[in-house]
DNA sequence: TTATTTTAGATACAAGCTAAATATATTGCC
DNA sequence: GGCAATATATTTAGCTTGTATCTAAAATAA
């Protein structure tokens, strides 16, 4: 039996009492009078909806505020609805290779806690790497004054493939192994929902939050310290592909004037070391050639030339097949990629007929972070009235 | 006021009422069981549903069928509901630089009518091109027995960039001014809701549903006979990007082995040509180069791996940057690019560690005809309940 | 105090669905 | 042909959610 869910009377309460949440969510408190205009509804079946979510725990009544002299309001007062910040909150992770920070954030996303720590080794056991993950989570949380009983969804990023279901690449080394384990171990633990992602996924969701793509719903962000990677938002959605691997960079070998896959950072130190170093003397740091540049290093300048132009013919190889609106630089690098801007932005044209608008990430260390509670709040949102706030 | 859309006790209709008449069509004929077993509704449900969506003109009750001695039934015989597919047509347009063709289809896609005609020039004014594109209408209808009354609506293939909105990237030349006017001069003459698409898109569309792409979400179809372009669905929707230049390959410029975005049949004449001729004597067409390979010509089967090579570096870099679960190779060449197949499966793990299943379409010329009656029939059917079926 | 304004709450009713009882049309058996 | 069994159809009462409308309450302004 296919049983295409049938739509009953209560569909009609689930629908607006979603579309009242989301607004009290966007404006944090209103009247019913203002979500009235909003839904259309009439006031009953609109405080119907809030008593229903006021009993839900997603929504609080508050006090009247003082009458303000400035601004005198006529008429009997409202009640006024806020949306319950503190119905529980969210974590995000941002697992690498070396290291794994948690952030701990309410429900409007406003980061309440954080904690980080690096793992002895990177071969080590996935027991002890999640033994790892799960502390980094509990201080998190600690700092954040609250506890695990409180945790309503968990946002993870790691820099594999992850496909639409959550699911990494099986052809990925230890990944796979370590995966399982991750969300089947949280769950064991604490009950918790982790929803894993490709990290570059996450950066774009990010990014498009609190980022410079605020709003843009055809956006790259392409994570280019070490090796470069890409987050692909088309329509407001995030492409994952068949199996998670889309975004991935391997084409770049075939591609002249590029050749890798290699970022910024790794690039850096290569080029620097070839040319004997920025200031001689062996290969110097991502920041290093940048701050030479900057004084003038003429080395230093010229492997920013051929870094712009070597970025500029990435972005249009992506913008040529996907079109994005914007195209946002991300990672450990971002904040010294600003220099390349200009060398991108002129050479872009050569390259590609439609040129995205090209810009760098001021999230810095935290993209990832950032997107991981992006994707856990919108989880979150999505099922709201499925989940039981935690009291 | 935002006004977003409140839900009423109607809405619960209007939902059931989709998913009974998505079923029907899905199916053809359906009892009233069937229904409730499907949907979860009760018989009284499913029966007011079903008068619905016959006072509507959208499905119609049928005769019980003659009671048959090898299955006999039990039990009161059940009414029958049957999917209307004559309530209306639509029309799927492939408009090329040289030639438009018309093809009518019923509601359930079976093609009844096509007509074609060339245009006496390119460069021929905006408005005598309509007229050739609204001659092939009426004759396709004609042809069909039907008439511009029972459109319900039509798609529209051309080779430009057509963003979501059905809107031509106005950079583009004299398609903008050419765009306007089709919409506005069938919506002026017809009455036709006009839906603009990229021909590769279509194509696209049309390969997932009759196609070698059937079911499959994560697909390219790469359009290569003149020049390369893609249509790319991506969890079985079609990526547009911000102008809707998405699936443009204009990057190949820049890739190693490829260098431009040539089509296969523009590459087997420039080749030929520059090998003498495979039987020596000058270019020879596509069709020619793949016949003397099959006869064991050398120098037709060298031009034939060096193709191969070629489309598995095309492949692969959409593979990797999107990663298809198939890529489906389409256009005037399909059927002759079948001996390509086992030199580009063999290449392709060279280039990308996510190769794609490749095949070649069946639809030939049709591809993209049939994708714009599927892009008509999923409007038709995402709006059934607004629409008016012609009577 | 009194009028005005705005929101709150209560009552009557409509749309759509469920559930349960009753009616109908067919097969299969005597 | 008559009757049980079976599957479907139809009717009736009741639930949920919504609208529409009327009256009450709480503030400001004169």
């Amino acid at each position: 039996m296919p049983h295409a869910a049938a739509a009953t009377p209560q569909l009609l309460r689930r629908v607006n009492a979603q579309a009242v949440l989301r607004h009290i969510r966007g404006v944090d408190v209103a009247t019913g009078s203002e979500l009235m205009a909003l839904t259309g509804l009439t006031r009953a079946s609109v405080i119907a909806v809030c008593e229903d979510l006021i009993s839900r725990g997603w929504i609080v009544e508050v006090d009247q505020p003082r009458t303000d002299p400035d601004n005198p309001r006529k008429g009997r007062p409202a009640r006024r609805f806020a949306f319950n910040r503190e119905a529980g909150v969210v974590l995000g992770l941002d697992i690498g290779a070396a290291t794994t920070t948690a952030a701990v954030a309410d429900l409007r996303g406003t980061v309440i806690g954080r904690s980080s720590e690096s793992f002895r080794a990177e071969d080590i056991p996935a027991q002890e790497r999640i033994s790892v993950i799960d502390l980094v989570c509990r201080q998190a949380l600690e700092a954040a004054g609250t506890g695990p009983g409180r945790v309503l969804a968990v946002g993870a990023g790691i820099a594999a493939p992850v496909d639409r279901d959550g699911n990494v690449l099986v052809t990925q080394r230890f990944w796979s192994l370590f995966d399982v384990g991750l969300r089947s171990a949280l769950k064991d633990l604490h009950g918790w929902t982790v929803l894993l992602e490709n990290d570059a996924n996450l950066a774009a969701l990010g990014e498009r939050w609190r980022g410079s793509g605020a709003g843009v719903d055809d956006l790259v962000v392409l994570l280019a310290g070490e090796r470069l990677g890409a987050g692909v938002m088309e329509s407001g959605r995030l492409l994952h592909g068949r199996g998670g691997a889309a975004g991935e960079m391997g084409f770049l070998d075939m591609v002249e004037g590029v050749g890798s896959s290699d970022g910024i950072a790794a690039l850096a130190r290569r080029w620097s070391a070839a040319d004997g170093g920025p200031s001689a003397g062996g290969p110097a740091s991502a920041p290093r050639v940048f701050e030479d540049a900057a004084a003038g290093d003429t080395a230093a300048l010229a492997i920013l030339d051929r870094m712009s132009e070597r970025m500029a013919r990435v972005i249009a190889s992506i913008a040529s097949l996907i079109n994005p609106e914007q195209v946002v630089i991300g990672g450990a690098v971002a904040e010294s990629a600003g220099a390349l801007l200009p060398g991108i932005t002129a050479a872009l044209p050569r390259f590609t007929a439609t040129p995205p608008r090209v810009t760098v990430s001021p999230l810095g260390d935290a993209i990832v972070t950032v997107g991981a509670v992006r994707h856990a709040l919108d989880y979150v949102e999505a099922n709201a009235l499925d989940l039981a706030p935690a009291g």
